[in-house]
RNA sequence: GGGAGCUUAGCUCAGCUGGUUAGAGCAUCUGCCUUACAAGCAGGGGGUCACAGGUUCGAGUCCUGUAGUUCCCACCA
């Protein structure tokens, strides 16, 4: 039969062919709606390698708010891309190359080395694709966007220009963060900073008009580029020391003391070498100073020319050879031991080198302003809110951005010099030669930033900066899906570009949600091997249960551990579902009503049709309210718990009465309530929920294109809901009794009932016999002899013990077993008593030996209590 | 040096604006192949909600402090 679903549940049966089947239908496109839009733009993974398990979080916590929003009705789209990734990809690509073919980037050129990532783009790229849809994610690929299409980068361009004319992008010398390995400047958010163990080293400089001045460095090599040395005005110590010449150690150069308040009298000696080129403050000093700047590092961070007899050495042997040479002539002083931050490259992890170049920057605080007004005044909103401290903070404490890359590999910055006068230009269109005068211009080397692109992510997707129809319909988005670590990278870019830019916020709601962790609660990462492929998961336990796993037992904004057992256990609730569908369709055929109120309704469709409406209800709201995990815990519990555990029980008896009204009305009850709740649970399980949903009776298109439930009064029927909830507690009480007699399900008995409330169970006879191996119900005033007792809120059940256990047998099992128990009891205490035993064996054991007699002297005790009750 | 989060059952985590006996999954124990499901069913054990104060009729939930832990930001040589 068509209508059946396969016995045993193997996503792979039909994953990949729904897919498909929504792909064709083009069911992931918007479909204009009058309720309005809902938009999302993807954050864009980088096309460095494919997606690990962080991806699969974000992903499917968009793709659940996006198909929610769809079913409600909103004209929804997902706009799905990927970013080039500028400093990373290149990396990646010249590691590639230096692996299997032995070259760097310089042996191939510029123009081949591009040409180059755009094939690693492109294979990466895709796989990314093939990935996104594996986890089941609806965006509309129509829309796929990549940060250096030709309309993007055309927005950087314009923005780039935009900026410039308005006085925002300026070029300067400045001392910049300086990757040694990546061979390019970076912004400070590409900076990490970590704690290591270094030295302060006391130097002694000798003064040429006679004496010695000490101070206190940690980078003693540095003290090749000093070009003076610093006190404060203040300080008395060293006021005569102003204005005189210090001979430079290890050169023959001449430098002058000079007094600057940046000077800390309290800290170290109180005396600053001074060496603009390669210290973001002494490069201030430098400034006001007018003092020389003496680079004395290449860009590998090689001592160069300027470094006398040190030239070549890299910079940390040279440090080791400025102390030797120090300590010869006797002028190294100290040595103490002290951690300080020290700055790392986010990406290949080399340590930092400040050092003075010739940069693009971005004016922030004309920019910051605005974005921090938008956030303080509601206009962004975060979820979780404190994250907005983190934004606030950063946007705040903001410096100037750092925007030029020396990489090959992003958008080149829009920037013309002219060979022949000597102007900058800069355009939105290639120059040939300068509007100036005539003459031939070159373009800028460099590159933007990467995230210089992903900041106008939100609208250079949809088109802008054309008014086109997309930009129009869905820019501002309406949500930003993103994990917390990239808040300062990424969310604050977007935020002030698109005030900037499209005069609105790029989106009212940041959702942030955490990292996901290993099992040990480690980061994920390649140097660790700890990192999960999702579609090895996928393979293993199919994409609904990664995606319940990831939606579950997480809350917003904080990290989640990754386990395989709770993929597991989310298979299994997979299983469940399926097989209590299974189950209602081997009961069902087309001939049952869709609408399940009738006169034939049983209490126990009244209950769960009540439980049911309540499940929309609050589902609904959750939902709203980025309440996934919460959502997805009550539908859980509802359909595990109260569903298939109580619900479909309560049907079977009526389940054999075919072409009953009551069994009409049982069948159109189980299917309309396990229709709604397919669709309540599509959003985080789509694959599951839309294989069973075209099984059922009445079905027609897809669920993910059907309307999201309402909440039905006709079935708010609270009264029978709380009856049913009544029963069901003595139902669960008579079964204690009868499991803790251990009586056999075979065994039937009369239950007795007493109650102040008859009505609540004057129609739960079968429940009783059905669920708590009853043989008859008896209402009774008071307790019958012989009896035990269970009590809830509205009764209290009554059961006979000669009827539960046979009186003979029991009391001879018990009596052997205590017999036996004593028996064991004695050996134990024996071996306990052996100073031998406990001496020499391992405490462990012994230990377990002890608790081993607790236990049977409590299961003793136990079976006694027992025998003396028959 | 600032700032934020976390600390709840053996493990991993939920507990919304303070309200009846603090929940789930996994693990564990007991009994069940009760024909949708052993990837299951029924039942049980296990928590002084990090610690110390405070507000309140009432606190895991709010306030203050302490400890441990994780993370973010920060140009003190």
């Amino acid at each position: 039969m068509a209508r059946e679903l396969q016995k045993t549940y193997d996503p792979k049966d039909f994953e990949e062919a729904l897919y498909q089947k929504w792909l064709e239908a083009d069911c992931f496109s918007p479909k204009s709606s009058a309720k309005g839009t809902f938009s999302v733009v993807i954050p864009p993974p980088n096309v460095t390698g494919q997606l690990h398990i962080g991806h699969a979080l974000n992903h499917t916590t968009q793709d659940i708010l996006v198909r929610f929003k769809r079913m409600q009705g909103y004209e929804t789209l997902w706009l799905p891309g990927t970013d080039h990734a500028g400093i990373a990809t290149q990396i990646r690509v010249e590691q590639d190359l230096r692996e299997n073919e032995h070259k760097s980037r310089h042996d191939l050129g510029r123009e081949k080395f591009v040409k180059r990532v755009w094939d690693w783009k492109a294979t990466y790229g895709a796989k990314i694709l093939e990935q996104t849809k594996k986890l089941g994610s609806s965006c509309d690929f129509s829309r796929l966007r990549f940060t250096m299409d030709e309309g993007l980068s055309r927005a950087v361009r314009k923005t780039f220009v935009d900026y410039y004319q308005k006085g925002l992008v300026y070029q300067g010398y400045r001392i910049t963060n300086w990757c040694p390995h990546c061979v390019t400047a970076l912004a400070d958010t590409e900076v990490e900073h970590k704690d290591l163990e270094g030295a302060f080293w006391d130097i002694k400089y000798p003064v040429k008009e006679g004496g010695f001045i000490t101070i206190a460095t940690t980078r003693p090599e540095t003290l090749l580029g000093d070009t003076a040395v610093a006190v404060h005005p203040d300080d008395e110590r060293y006021k005569d020391l102003v204005g005189k010449t210090v001979l430079l150690p290890l050169t023959d150069r001449e430098i002058p003391v000079i007094a600057d308040e940046y000077v800390d009298m309290e800290f170290g000696t109180g005396v600053v070498k001074i060496t603009p080129c390669h210290d973001p403050n002494d490069f201030e000093v430098g400034l006001r100073h007018d003092l020389a700047q003496i680079c004395i590092f290449d860009d590998h961070a090689r001592v160069n020319e300027n470094g006398g007899r040190y030239q070549g050495m890299d910079r940390f042997e040279a440090r080791k050879a400025v102390l030797a040479d120090l300590k010869e002539l006797g002028l190294l002083v100290g040595e103490r031991k002290h951690t300080h931050a020290v700055g790392h490259c986010y990406r290949c992890g080399t340590i930092i080198e400040p050092l003075a170049s010739k940069q693009w920057f971005v004016k922030m605080k004309p920019l910051a302003e605005p974005a921090i007004e938008a956030v303080k005044t509601g206009k962004v909103r975060f979820v979780p809110e404190h994250f907005e401290k983190i934004y606030l903070n950063w946007m705040e404490n903001i410096h100037d951005w750092c925007i030029s890359r020396q990489l090959w590999w992003g958008h080149r910055i829009p920037a013309f010099y002219c060979d022949a006068c000597g102007k900058t230009t800069v355009s939105e269109t290639d120059l040939t030669v300068c509007p100036h005068c005539g003459g031939a211009v070159h373009q800028d080397e460099d590159v933007l930033d990467t995230w210089f692109s992903s900041a106008l992510w939100p609208f250079s997707t949809l088109g802008w900066p054309d008014q086109t129809a997309d930009y129009q319909k869905y820019y501002p988005t309406s949500v930003l899906v993103t994990a917390y670590d990239i808040i300062t990278f990424w969310v604050s870019k977007m935020i002030f570009s698109g005030l900037a830019l499209t005069g609105q916020v790029p989106f009212p709601t940041v959702f942030i949600h955490g990292l996901v962790r290993d099992a040990q609660g480690r980061k994920m990462s390649k140097s660790l091997g700890n990192g999960v492929d999702p579609l090895e998961v996928v393979e293993a336990y199919g994409a609904d249960a990664l995606r319940f796993t990831l939606a579950t037992g997480s809350t917003p904004g904080n990290d989640l551990r990754f386990s395989m057992d709770r993929v597991e256990a989310s298979r299994n609730f997979a299983n469940k579902l399926w097989n209590a569908s299974r189950f209602v369709l081997m009961n069902a055929n087309e001939s049952v009503g869709e609408d399940p109120l009738c006169e034939a309704l049983g209490a126990e469709d009244k209950w769960i049709l009540c439980e049911y409406q309540r499940l929309i209800r609050e589902v609904t709201t959750n939902l709203e309210h980025y309440e996934i995990g919460v959502a997805l815990s009550k539908l859980y519990d509802f359909i595990w718990d109260v569903y298939c555990d109580w619900y479909i029980e309560l049907c079977k008896p009526r389940l054999n009465e075919k072409g009953t009204p009551q069994n009409r009305a049982a069948l159109s009850t189980l299917l309309y309530v396990l229709r709604g709740t397919l669709k309540l649970l599509h959003p985080i399980m789509p694959f599951i929920t839309e294989e069973i949903y075209q099984k059922l009776p009445h079905a027609s298109g897809f669920i993910m294109t059907s309307d999201w439930p309402q909440a039905d009064e006709r079935f708010d029927f609270e009264r029978e809901m709380r009856a049913m909830e009544e029963v069901i507690d003595v139902i669960r009480a008579v079964r204690r009794i009868r499991a803790e007699k251990n009586v056999p399900p075979k065994v039937k008995a009369p239950l007795y009932l007493k109650t102040d409330d008859p009505d609540a169970f004057s129609q739960s006879e079968p429940y009783f016999i059905r669920l708590a191996g009853a043989s008859e119900l008896a209402f009774v005033t008071k307790a019958p002899e012989g009896c035990i007792a269970a009590a809830t809120n509205a009764a209290t059940a009554f059961l006979r013990l000669s009827d539960l256990v046979d009186t003979e047998a029991e009391k001879a099992r018990l009596s052997a077993e205590c017999e036996n128990l004593e028996k064991q009891i004695a050996i134990t205490e024996k071996k306990l008593e052996n100073r031998d035993f406990v001496s020499r064996a391992p405490e462990a054991v012994v230990n377990k030996e002890r608790e081993k007699l607790e236990r049977y002297r409590a299961a003793l005790a136990n079976s006694r209590a027992a025998l003396a009750a028959l």
